[in-house]
RNA sequence: GUCCCCUUCGUCUAGCCCGGCCCAGGACACCGCCCUUUCACGGCGGCGACACCGGUUCAAAUCCGGUAGGGGACGCCA
């Protein structure tokens, strides 16, 4: 790690910090996920800090949403979480200072009076930015008024960002940002790099979306007499179109991905491979990225958000996700469906004949929902392809001799079915597949040894007997 | 409009910093074949990209310049 080395290396400390105004979405996910590994990575500290300055827009239940999405995924933080709601004073305090010693000035521009001169600036083509008209001002009126930085001029500001390189801006191009608001509360911009600073956080990981504000805080930095942190602006999702992630592209909060059945493993991996990747590898078990980990490989560009990848993810780790974990997992999509489990098979068991089969918890719950109801009607499309009397056949036998049968395993059931077949003369299409329509109602459906294991020889019996019964009648 | 950033298969990406091993590798998706009692899983194979134009060089996806396209920012939001 090139920027955590020598004997005086700086404590790692590192941040996510969302604001409540909504859930955690999969692009903040990812921020937080990025800034986790590089605290896991380095031995360093991971802090969660609320971004509540607004105090309009923040709520408690996004507040509850964040933290929920964060514990899914097992975003697990070391400090916090912190309000800034709570560090009012502290800011307060900061703005005293610098009003005190001119890096900030009060200004009495109305809203409206601003609003109007940034409509015009751009319409005229000009660079939308604070005029300055009360930046030198000596009278201090008795009207309602905003602190802003008196923002260095001249030169330029520049960083190494930690993805994208070497980033400078002209120093014309920033304005004098506003710190307080006419109500006394602090903005954004101010707040962290007061708690960014205060919290000694040492790399700033955020969206691409705060480059812009990267120059202006670290003139606050400086005006404050703050060390400068390193940055690294992880790039943009995209939805399919190119366009910013949103929800017209789809499901964009994590919890979502929980309720759909997504396994947050598959949804962790999913993201970091998303912008991120450790030469051909794609599957990372959590150690694994903690181990591989390195900010310097993640990508410049944006990435496009790609369901069918997530999917092939999810089934992988349904495929080899612990059959106990995942029946725990799948009971509430099953409940949600108004299913009990209770008089049917061991959901565990039926959990093993789905596992190679879905990609989502969601599709394995309606596939599991024929074990614990026996079919109400049949796929006639499927049984026309076989002749009645043919049918009346096959199940008389099956039922028969699986009553009589002493096999307890799928491989055990298979093979009586294929002795079946070879006494009567019949292909193993001949009977396997009028059974599986007897036992689950359609052709879609494990195994037929692995879903009588499931049932039990009583319950698949009955199940070919009603069948028969249907095509008798 | 101004500023900042980005540009390898449809998508995620490797390679780029330290030019030759790259007529560009992997993965998802798609197509085909195999396996097969259905659906899947799995195996094998196929399709498919260095945005464009110049320059440097014996040699460029890799270095330089420009063009085009895309994104972001320009709030008393964060």
């Amino acid at each position: 790690m090139n920027h955590a080395q020598g004997a005086f290396m700086s404590a790692i400390r590192v941040r996510f910090a969302p604001s409540p105004t909504g859930y955690l979405h999969v692009g903040g996910a990812r921020t937080a996920l990025f800034n986790w590994l590089l605290a896991r990575n380095l031995g360093g500290t991971f802090i969660l800090r609320i971004e509540d300055t607004d105090v309009e827009r923040s709520t408690k239940e996004s507040v509850n949403a964040i933290l929920e999405g964060m514990e899914w995924l097992g975003l697990n933080w070391d400090e916090g979480p912190f309000y800034q709601s709570d560090s009012f004073a502290l800011y307060k305090e900061h703005v005293q200072k610098m009003l005190d010693n001119g890096t900030a000035y009060r200004c009495f521009c109305s809203a409206e009076e601003l609003g109007g001169k940034r409509d015009l600036a751009m319409q005229e083509g000009r660079k939308p930015k604070y005029d300055g008209t009360c930046r030198e001002r000596s009278d201090q009126p008795d009207a309602p008024y905003v602190v802003r930085f008196r923002a260095p001029q001249g030169g330029e500001v520049a960083f190494d960002d930690l993805i994208k390189g070497r980033i400078a801006f002209p120093a014309e191009e920033l304005d004098d940002l506003i710190i307080q608001r006419t109500d006394g509360t602090p903005t954004y911009n101010f707040c962290v790099v007061i708690d960014d600073a205060n919290m000694r956080i040492s790399h700033v990981i955020r969206g691409d979306d705060h480059v812009n504000n990267t120059p202006r805080q670290i003139q606050l930095y400086q005006a404050l007499g703050f060390p400068v942190p390193q940055f690294a602006h992880v790039p943009m999702i995209l939805g399919s179109d190119k366009a910013r992630l949103s929800k017209r592209h789809g499901a964009t909060s994590v919890i979502s991905y929980r309720d759909m059945g997504y396994l947050p493993e598959a949804l962790i991996n999913y993201l970091v491979r998303l912008g991120w990747s450790h030469g051909d590898d794609e599957i990372f078990s959590r150690d694994e990225m903690v181990r591989m980990f390195d900010i310097g490989n993640v990508g410049r560009s944006a990435s496009v958000f790609n369901p069918d990848k997530l999917n092939w993810l999810n089934a992988h780790y349904i495929k080899n996700c612990d059959a106990e974990r995942l029946a725990d997992l799948l009971l509430p999509h099953i409940s949600s469906r108004g299913v009990s489990t209770l008089n049917g098979p061991d959901l565990m068991a039926v959990v093993r004949t789905l596992q190679e089969r879905a990609q989502t918890l969601e599709e394995m719950a309606e596939r599991a929902l024929f074990f614990y109801h026996a079919p109400q009607s049949y796929d006639e499309a499927a049984l026309a392809k076989f002749d009645k009397a043919h049918l009346a056949a096959v199940y008389g036998v099956v039922a028969e001799r699986l009553a009589a049968s002493e096999a307890d395993s799928s491989a055990g059931f298979d093979a009586l079915f294929k002795e079946i077949c070879t006494e009567k003369g019949w292909k193993m299409a001949q009977v396997g597949q009028p059974t599986r329509i007897a036992l689950s109602g359609g052709t879609q459906a494990p195994g037929i040894g692995e879903i009588i294991e499931a049932l039990g020889i009583e319950e698949s019996v009955r199940r070919i007997n009603a069948a028969r019964e249907f095509v008798a009648a």
